[in-house]
DNA sequence: AATTCCGGAGAACAGTTGTTAACTGCATGG
DNA sequence: CCATGCAGTTAACAACTGTTCTCCGGAATT
C-alpha cells in the first residue's frame, strides 16, 4: 500500500516540513496575523518564492498546523476519557498525560491556544471544527457509560464541550508553568485536577 | 474632586481616546501583535508621530485597552455572584448580563479572549492579572455562602477561577454569534446556563 | 537518450513599516 | 503681554513586506 515516494517528492515534503517547523517555532513568541512568508522562508534558508510551492498564504500553513497539531489526538483523546476503570483514576491519568502532551509539544498547544480566539479567520474555523470533533469523541465515550443513563443528548454534548475545553485551559495551565519549578507543576496539575473531579460530581448527580 | 481640564490636556485625551477606539476597531480582524501604529494613526486621521504623545508601543496601547475593557468590571461581577438569590436564579442572571454585556461591548470583549494567550507578553500578563483579580473577587463572595462551609481555601479559589474562565467561554460563545438568529443565541444561553448548573451541582456535593 | 516537469533561485516592483529630528502653532502660567 | 511648554506636523531614513516574472538544474517520464 505505502508506495515509497520519489526523491523528488521527499525533498518537497522536507523543505515543506521544515516550512511548518520554522514556522511553528516563529510563532511562539507572536500570532499567527503577523507572521510573514518572508520570515519562514528566511529561517528555513530558503528563497521567499519557494513558499508558494507549498502554501498559498500564511493563513494556508496555519490552517496545515492546525491539523499537525490536533489531527493525530482523536485516538488518544478517546482512550483517555473511555469508562474503563474509576473516575479518580480517569481525572489522574488524563492531567498526567496532558502535562507530559504538553511537555513534549509545547510549540503546537501554544498554537491552538493562542490562534482559537486569534486574528486569522480560517484557522479559527478549523480548530473549532477539530474541537467539535473532540467533542463528538467524548460524547461517544460518555455515552456508554451508565452514569450517562436517562440523559439528554443536547446535554451529554454540553458536557463533552466541557470536557474538551477543562482539557485545554489545562493544558494551557502547563504551557504557562513549562519553565517553573516541579512543585509549581504538581500544584497546577492538582488544581486541573480539582477542577475535573467538581466537574465529575455535578455529572453525577446532574439528575437529582 | 473633579478638575475641569484645560482646552489643552481635553484635546489630548481625545485624540488618545480616538487611538485607542481606532485599535480596538483595526483589532476586530487581526491580532495586537500584527498591529502597525501607523495603521492606527492613519485610521484616526493623524500624524504617525503623534502616536508617541499617548504610547511607547502598540503593546504599551494594548494594556491600556485591557484596563479600559476590564478596569471597570468588577463591581459588575461582584453583585452578579452575590448569595443572594437562588442558585438558578443567580445563574439566568449572570448570563442574561454576559448577553447583554457582550452585545454592548463586543470589540472589548473579542480583545480579551484573543489576547489572553496572544503573542505579546505583557498584555498577557495584564490579562491575567485582572481575570485573577476577579477570581479573588468571586472567591470573597462564594466565602460568604453557607454552602462554602468547611471549604479549604484552594479549593474556593479553584472554583472562582473554574467560574471566572467559565464566564469568558461564555461570553466568547455569544460573540461568535452576534450575527445568528435569535434562536441560536437562545440556544447558547441554555448550552451556557447548563454549564453553570452542572458546576454549582458539582460545588453542592463537594465535600460529600 | 531525449524531453518534459517542477522545486527552487534570482531580481525587481511598489508599498509598507518603526523611529529620528527639527519644525509650528497655540494654550498655559508668570 | 510675553515666554514657556507641549500636542501634533513634516520630511526623511533604512529596512521590511507580498507578489510577479524569468530562469536554472536535475528528477521523472517516455
Amino acid at each position: 500500500m505505502s508506495h515509497t515516494l520519489g526523491i523528488r517528492q521527499a525533498q518537497k515534503q522536507k523543505t515543506r516540513q521544515a516550512l511548518l517547523d520554522a514556522a511553528l517555532g516563529l510563532l511562539e513568541e507572536q500570532s499567527l496575523s503577523s507572521l510573514g512568508l518572508r520570515e519562514v522562508t528566511r529561517a528555513v534558508g530558503v528563497a521567499p518564492t519557494a513558499f508558494y510551492r507549498h502554501f498559498r498564504s500564511t493563513a494556508d500553513l496555519g490552517v496545515t498546523l492546525v491539523e499537525e497539531a490536533l489531527g493525530s489526538l482523536h485516538p488518544m483523546i478517546r482512550t483517555t476519557v473511555h469508562p474503563s476503570d474509576t473516575s479518580d483514576e480517569r481525572i489522574a491519568r488524563a492531567v498526567e498525560l496532558i502535562a507530559r502532551h504538553v511537555a513534549a509539544n509545547p510549540a503546537h498547544i501554544r498554537f491552538i491556544a493562542r490562534e482559537r480566539h486569534g486574528g486569522v479567520q480560517p484557522v479559527r474555523a478549523a480548530i473549532q471544527d477539530q474541537l467539535a470533533r473532540f467533542a463528538e469523541d467524548v460524547k461517544a465515550e460518555l455515552a456508554m457509560d451508565p452514569v450517562s443513563a436517562g440523559w439528554h443528548d443536547d446535554d451529554l454534548l454540553m458536557l463533552a464541550h466541557l470536557y474538551v475545553d477543562q482539557m485545554l485551559m489545562t493544558a494551557s495551565l502547563f504551557l504557562d508553568a513549562l519553565e517553573a519549578t516541579e512543585e509549581e507543576r504538581e500544584r497546577i496539575a492538582q488544581i486541573a485536577t480539582n477542577r475535573m473531579r467538581l466537574i465529575s460530581i455535578g455529572r453525577r448527580h446532574w439528575l437529582d
